[in-house]
DNA sequence: GCAAAAGTGTTGTGTATACACCCATGT
DNA sequence: ACATGGGTGTATACACAACACTTTTGC
């Protein structure tokens, strides 16, 4: 039974990161045919005692760094010729996190690992313009109805930070009240007390995601929407 | 690089299916260890020179019968003991068909095919539990959004035969005057003119999806609610 | 004429949106 | 004192949910 032809199954990460300027995405440069020099999204091949999620955490650990980071399963993407080696699989992954809590280290097979603005990419090898289009597509899709995002920020961030994440991800303007507003009421967030100093203007207060009650309200099926 | 140890790579098909009295879902009796004489989703290996819809089309085609029908990737699944014959992953498909459409034919690894009410499955194989229910869930929620569950149906039905598809789907009752003009004002159903005789009551007006106003009004961002 | 299901509108309630000014802080 | 961005409330439009009776057909 299995006999038949195996393909070769990678995980191909996307992951988006947030400098509080512009939502970015991380790539590598290939020092490997193919595409050598060429960037890609960090992947690798799946180990066999290892299931696709650990593999994308694998992967994001040795090849940029990074790690802990929020991770979810995007999309399979089996074209025949996608990789001119042979026949290959691709597990897609999204993630999200706060650059300034990691150090990018390049691994090995890399010449070098980057940011890039996600208004402003280079061109990228295998299929990966598709799946990077898919991930946008996604995380679109899915902050709009649940509060993720805060794997972007620091841990106390201002509303106003809040709000410029969400204008970077879902590309439109949003009105400051009625964002205030429908955040505080959800009570996903909450207020700390203190206050970000420093800045050349009115002090604005810091804000926490609180997790706790983030998962109390989802077991009562609540409804978050931006 | 491609000598990495490869998985094997399978395809499940979550087929549901509705009679007009409940929703159902098919399952094949297995007539092979592993799971010998117990229910499975119908499966199979992906061939290397297919992708993975075409390779779910072709595993429907010759284990069920079932060919043309909206289908839609899931989910893949890689538990590392998932499968007791080794390291397999499945990537899970879901599809919709109106079983009047077609016959059921059990291929020859299997003892049979067979029609069961959604909520009377009897116990299965694998992790398919697991797969069911998520294919359960990610249809409850398309439905409500997009208007997929027409290809359930007849190509011409009453709105009341509408409306139960949907009670059927999202276990719940809808109330029918919102019903009707919601989906009346959505303009993806198009009345026909015809009506349903012989019943024992008043005759029914037939309506047909309009696929191509569904086009056109996709092309515009139009949102469909239930 | 009786049973059975089809068909039809209105109203209240809640939610989303649009919009402008004052305040606290740093320089 | 001035520049900068933080913080706040209301009015309107729209969407959703609740609700009951009349009409058509078959028997």
């Amino acid at each position: 039974m299995l006999n038949f032809p195996r393909p070769s199954v990678t995980i191909d990460c996307v992951v988006f990161g947030y400098d509080g300027q512009s939502l970015s995405l991380l790539l590598l440069n290939r020092k490997e045919e193919p595409f050598k020099d060429m960037w890609t999204l960090p992947g690798g091949f799946l180990f066999m005692e290892e299931t696709p999620e650990e593999s994308a955490r694998r992967v994001l650990k040795t090849k940029t760094g990074l790690a802990g980071m929020y991770l979810e399963q995007l999309f399979t993407f089996g074209g025949i010729n996608r990789d001119p080696r042979g026949r290959v699989l691709s597990i897609a992954y999204y993630a999200l996190v706060d650059p300034k809590k990691f150090e990018l280290i390049a691994g090995t097979a890399a010449n070098g690992v980057q940011w890039f603005d996600i208004n402003k990419l280079p061109k990228t090898g295998f299929d990966h313009k598709e799946v990077i289009r898919a991930a946008i597509a996604r995380l679109k899709g899915k902050v709009t109805y649940q509060p993720v995002g805060f794997e972007l920020l620091e841990k106390k961030f201002t509303l106003t930070e809040l709000q410029f994440l969400y204008e970077c991800i879902l590309q439109r303007n949003i009105d400051k009240r009625n964002f205030r507003k429908r955040m505080l009421e959800s009570k996903v967030i909450r207020a700390t007390g203190e206050k970000r100093m420093g800045l050349k203007n009115h002090a604005p207060e810091l804000y926490e995601f609180d997790e706790g009650e983030y998962k109390r309200l989802l077991k009562e099926g609540f409804q978050f929407r931006i």
